[in-house]
DNA sequence: ATTAAAGTTTAGGCAAACCTAAAAAATATA
DNA sequence: TATATTTTTTAGGTTTGCCTAAACTTTAAT
């Protein structure tokens, strides 16, 4: 398999879920950069693979085979953002296109011995689930802060923004990866919430709600 | 820089030590496992882009821009082969060829915190200098127990057999990476070595004096 | 229902990196 | 030195993955 084929397969799992009766060639060469007429010729030669199923002018779908190809490239691509995030010093944000890079290599022994050196970790600091060896994938209960109610409380996964700005907020506030969030209240006027952190109590803007992501 | 290019440049530099006056077409597809019309084409286009000093049938150099991308990617390769042997369970002979994969991935920040967090390694599980951000290298200090003369001590630094039976003798007589041999004294009629280790003595017979590598 | 707009596919090209076969140069041998 | 052998280069092809432009479907709008 090849880097540019492991790449569609990745992007339409990814995009299948916006779109679950079949990708377009539009949508698919928007995400990946490339032409539309690029994405045909790709999807071809994937659907006589076998790995996707194809009928022209309607987009494509995965095969179970191809689902499993996608999530196995996920799981790299997900195993080296955490090595990144974890054990090197990388930022939230640098994290991705680098891992872009590694997830290509092959090496079943190095996937399973990093698996391992990184204590065989369930999420990627992004909070996204890390599919097993087979491929089986958990669902990812991942919400916005803004989207929870009062009482309601989350483990901080992630950030939608990565401003400077935004990044120097939190960690001002003391939130970080990790960090256990409980809703206290909702303001109605401005959606503004009061939540709970290491026994402090804070007021988030809307705006900050809704660039936090935490697992439920 | 392309995959290809790298490869190529990092071929030349192994090479030019056996073959200094220019490494021919012929030699170079050989180690690389490709035809030497492939090799002509590649060397004229690094050649164009002042990498190489190329003279039509008379071989190439590297200039010392080519030796410097070189050197980079070396470098590349050696940190990760330090990284596979050293925080991931893998052994001697397995590190290679996954390293001729990650020493491609393009990113200076990955590598400056690989660095970081080997603890900037000096040299790789084999024995090989670590070339720093510049290019500089050391000289290699490596030699087979076989070259060394009695009171002569060395620091185990990798073998040339990676035969299980012949790793698993190492294992049996306690002879790892990192493990100080010297030499007490040396057998005329067969070659073999009396070597002091841990302070226990033992023999070692030709053939296996030959496959072990000291740093000195 | 027709036409216009938007999306998709086909056709023909290009660059990278490989190949084989033939031609040219260098080297070795008689 | 002349010829034979080996090495290297050139010429022309192949595959992968991308492109543009033109042709064709589908969808939306009148």
């Amino acid at each position: 398999m090849t880097f540019s084929e492991e790449n569609y397969l990745k992007s339409i799992y990814t995009l299948q879920k916006e779109h679950p009766k079949g990708v377009s060639t539009n949508v698919l060469s928007k995400y990946l950069d490339t032409k539309p007429a690029s994405a045909t010729e790709m999807i071809k030669k994937l659907d006589e693979k076998g790995l996707v199923h194809y009928q022209p002018y309607q987009g494509v779908i995965l095969k179970d085979s191809g689902a499993v190809s996608a999530l196995k490239v996920i799981r790299k691509h997900r195993l080296w953002e955490t090595f990144l995030a974890n054990k090197l010093d990388f930022n939230w944000d640098e994290i991705h296109d680098v891992a872009e890079q590694l997830e290509h290599i092959k090496s079943d022994k190095l996937i399973r011995e990093l698996d391992k050196f990184l204590g065989y970790p369930k999420h990627d600091p992004h909070g996204d689930p890390i599919p097993d060896e087979a491929g089986n994938i958990a669902k990812l209960e991942k919400k916005r802060v803004s989207q929870l109610q009062p009482g309601d409380t989350g483990t901080c996964i992630g950030v939608n923004d990565t401003s400077s700005s935004f990044l120097q907020f939190l960690d001002q506030q003391n939130i970080r990866l990790g960090s256990v969030l409980e809703i206290v209240n909702i303001q109605e006027f401005d959606k503004s919430m009061t939540v709970r952190i290491d026994d402090r109590e804070l007021l988030l803007s809307q705006i900050a709600t809704e660039h936090i992501y935490v697992r439920i």
